[in-house]
DNA sequence: TCGCGACATAGTGTTGACAGTTTTGTGGCG
DNA sequence: CGCCACAAAACTGTCAACACTATGTCGCGA
């Protein structure tokens, strides 16, 4: 029984991967390798691998014989990502324009449209049915920028989007960048296209940042110390074996977990 | 004796990146655990917790049960790699020219000149005593725009550059873009550096790809197909305990290897 | 002679146990 | 009442053994 064709190192990879998406290892908690094998019901040696591989993709960080902990995106991260993103997405909107091909673009350009119909929720969200930038960075032919782009730097933002709402107003102004963007690579100019999809990241950078202070300011002085790291007794414990008491008191939802454990650790 | 103040895992993950580094593994090669785990003298989970790092650094491929294997770059891989570096150096350069004090530039300047008079060696070759493009790269600020140039693709780069010498002329012309960087930085002219850097990286791309075409003309057929993959019994063996042995059939220097076993293996 | 299937072998996947380190809880002392 | 030393707990680091897969080899039959 095992389990299609991989290894089990690469599901508890994934596994992981999708709990630290799904905001259920909220962002900064700890990862307990015991906790998780087994919630998982595999050894801790085989959830080490994994984690070890989280490590290289940077999703969580680690020192000599401290617990693990999924990265905490701090302003200044998310700055430098919208930075590289900047650059990287202009120079994938060059190249996909000369690379797309005549019916690829007529496509791009009608499921633009469509998504416009469908209802203005689709504008700049990550994981929408219709992801401008996503279909840009796939098309660029660079895989290595695709990757960068789709699976290491997106991911992260949508982790961080999660707790940040738009501006009002930005998701119309981004719909109209986007048709510009799609417009030029449909004319068939890379330059026109790279400019303008670095200049539609950067007002996306502000809209962001300016968010953020709003939400700042919002809060006040709530907690400004940030009690982040240092916690006492509040890690995210393995599911006791009812599977009803989860650590629900975190502000994230923890949900998809519960199913996940049920098996009475017959051994 | 436990070593300095990391894990083994860690001194592992060190020292196959330096085997890799410097051709002791070559390209394309397999990197076999055990082999590893009787060199270093550790176990095989903790060279495997290692090869694992790697891999997700992209350093070595692998699949469920096949054997690890180094990277083998593509002349797609390097051509997707100077377009990643030309436009986020761009980028790095842009910001550190906003970011650098006047101090820091001064002194940039002045290596610059001094690695001019030293010797025409150092214009454009990774790893050299001074390296604008590491400087520039650690100056910009951004801290995952560096990890990314100077830890991830330019160590790939030197791994590649290994096997091919420059285009002669090209190192003066180098020398020369270098200067006009520097100068529009000094100037504080923030756009026209990331400009010139572009232009510089791009030059530099013709460059080694037209060094790649005549090496390509030279070899002539000599080995079209090229057997990299199912190859027979010419595995890098774990040195026979005696130390003597080596692999020493492939054509890249296996040096540093032998010193590395001489324990008895007394247990 | 060539194709093909069973066997042997090398290498990877997985596990449980043990050792070392950090954190936490507790009790005595100033 | 606060603080420091000490001990227990929790967790990570490392290892050796076992299970599984892929690959090369050898013998068989057409």
């Amino acid at each position: 029984m095992p389990g299609e064709q991989s290894t089990l190192a690469e599901q508890a990879f994934e596994r992981i991967y999708e709990l630290i998406l799904s905001g259920a290892l909220p962002l900064g908690s700890e990862v307990n390798e015991v906790s998780l094998s087994q919630r998982f019901d595999i050894s801790r040696g085989t959830v080490r691998e994994a984690v070890r591989r989280l490590q290289g993709l940077r999703l969580v960080t680690r020192e000599p014989y401290m617990r693990a902990c999924v990265v905490s995106l701090s302003q200044k991260d998310v700055v430098e990502i919208f930075q590289l993103r900047e650059v990287v997405e202009g120079m994938a909107c060059r190249l996909a324009t000369k690379a797309m091909s005549d019916e690829a673009l007529d496509r791009l350009m009608a499921d633009l449209e469509r998504a416009r119909r469908n209802g203005a929720r689709s504008a700049d969200i990550p994981g929408e049915p219709f992801d401008l930038h996503i279909r840009v960075a796939v098309a660029c032919g660079n895989e290595r920028a695709r990757q960068l782009l789709t699976e290491e730097l997106y991911h992260l933002l949508r982790l961080y989007r999660r707790r940040s709402g738009d501006l009002p107003g930005r998701r119309e102004q981004a719909f109209d960048e986007h048709w510009q963007i799609v417009r030029a690579m449909h004319n068939r100019d890379p330059d026109l296209a790279e400019s303008l999809m670095r200049s539609h990241i950067a007002r996306a950078t502000e809209s962001l940042l300016a968010t953020l202070a709003a939400e700042r300011e919002a809060e006040g002085a709530s907690a400004p110390p940030r009690p982040l790291r240092r916690r006492r007794r509040t890690r995210v414990v393995a599911a006791s074996p009812a599977g009803a008491g989860l650590a629900a008191e975190q502000p994230h939802e923890s949900a998809a977990f519960a199913k996940e454990s049920e098996r009475a650790k017959a051994r």
